[in-house]
DNA sequence: ATCCCTATACGACTAAGGTCCAATAGTATC
DNA sequence: GATACTATTGGACCTTAGTCGTATAGGGAT
């Protein structure tokens, strides 16, 4: 199912902390991949499997906390662990606020660094695995024709057929119909599927 | 509908910044309540309206922290807004960690705090909003039979009557009455309410 | 001992949902 | 212009679900 291993991102702009946690990282086997700012990191393409990334705050250009912001607005966001060596108290809040993992201040344990890269690499796959979820049911409904998401909708209100029909102006039969393809495209075994399914999809639920 | 007006509980063991606080707060035409330590707080009856709490990390007794976590076990927490004058990083990222609307640090200005408190409000507000709508739907549950239960989770489950009459060696008809019985009282007009209402409870869904 | 609740069951009836087959008309795409 | 998809409707038929009334039996409370 999963062909992909866990990677590690890590932005600084200091040479020799790079080169360090590469060497920590590496040595629990675990894959590693160097930027040396924030725009460096944004320029690559996204790694499709469970990542995460350890982020200096500090950085010329976009800074940490900035490139965190840029990142959030995709709904795949990667868990982020900050690492800085003059941290501020307000700094830390925006940071955990925003989700990040956590805020490690330099210097600190090696082990406490790989226990949050554990920590967010979990996280991680739980979120892919989330949106994997939605992005299949998104996908169903987004097979469906207007018709069809409009009867959805109704359908799972509780509205009878019968309503339905006269709301739409259209007969039972027909009403029928679409709601079978509706079953059908949404893979729903039940209407209690169907009901869980609408959770996240974009129709009028009142 | 809600008789219960806004109330900042302070919690914190110098005199001069209670007095300050209070001043500051009920300048603004807000209740106040002060503790001088977090077991006071502790000892005093629930609050039954939107609140918030303003708590000083540093307390002879229980610190700030401790509360913070205390209280969390229950599940109507409330906002909790830290003030300090000699946090760390690690407290302020384990504060917003386990909730908190936002770790200040004195000294700060008025307006700051009174925003946060504004939203803290906000927050518990909603909390309230959305745990009495479960309250209400849990104790239409526990209105129901043992029997009523099994019937409502393979409802839910999408069986046919006739399969959860198989399942559970009863006739048909016998599901179709408690089937009834739990449209009634869990006070669902469609199949499709009692699968959302289902989503908090603690039933079998698989 | 009596009463209420719960769980069970039956019959008969109505309403609602699902399926199969067939057909028409508009629109979009190639 | 031909083909494919979408929306629509009809009839016939079957399965499910919901409702009415009635009834039995066990358990617990008064």
């Amino acid at each position: 199912m999963n062909e992909f291993e866990p990677l590690v991102f890590i932005v600084d702009d200091d040479d020799s902390v790079r080169k360090a946690l590469t060497r920590l990282i590496q040595s629990v086997n675990m894959k590693v991949e160097c930027f040396t700012s924030s725009e460096a990191f944004l320029s690559r393409p996204r790694y499709e499997g469970p990542c995460c990334l350890v982020l200096d705050i500090r950085m010329p250009g976009l800074s940490g906390l900035d490139l965190q912001e840029k990142l959030a607005k995709d709904k795949l966001a990667l868990p982020i662990i900050f690492i800085t060596g003059h941290g501020t108290i307000p700094m830390s809040v925006r940071a955990i606020k925003a989700g990040a993992v956590d805020f490690l201040e330099k210097p600190f344990e090696d082990q406490a660094l790989l226990d949050l890269i554990k920590q967010a690499l979990e996280r991680d796959r739980q979120t892919r695995q989330e949106y994997a979820h939605q992005r299949e049911i998104l996908e169903r409904f987004e097979s469906l024709t207007l018709r069809e998401r409009e009867i959805l909708s109704y359908v799972v209100m509780g509205k009878l057929n019968k309503q339905i029909a006269l709301q739409l102006g259209i007969s039972e039969k027909t009403v029928k119909v679409h709601r079978a393809h509706v079953m059908e495209k949404m893979q729903a075994k039940s209407l209690a599927d169907l009901v869980r399914a609408s959770r996240i999809l974009p129709i009028p639920k009142v």
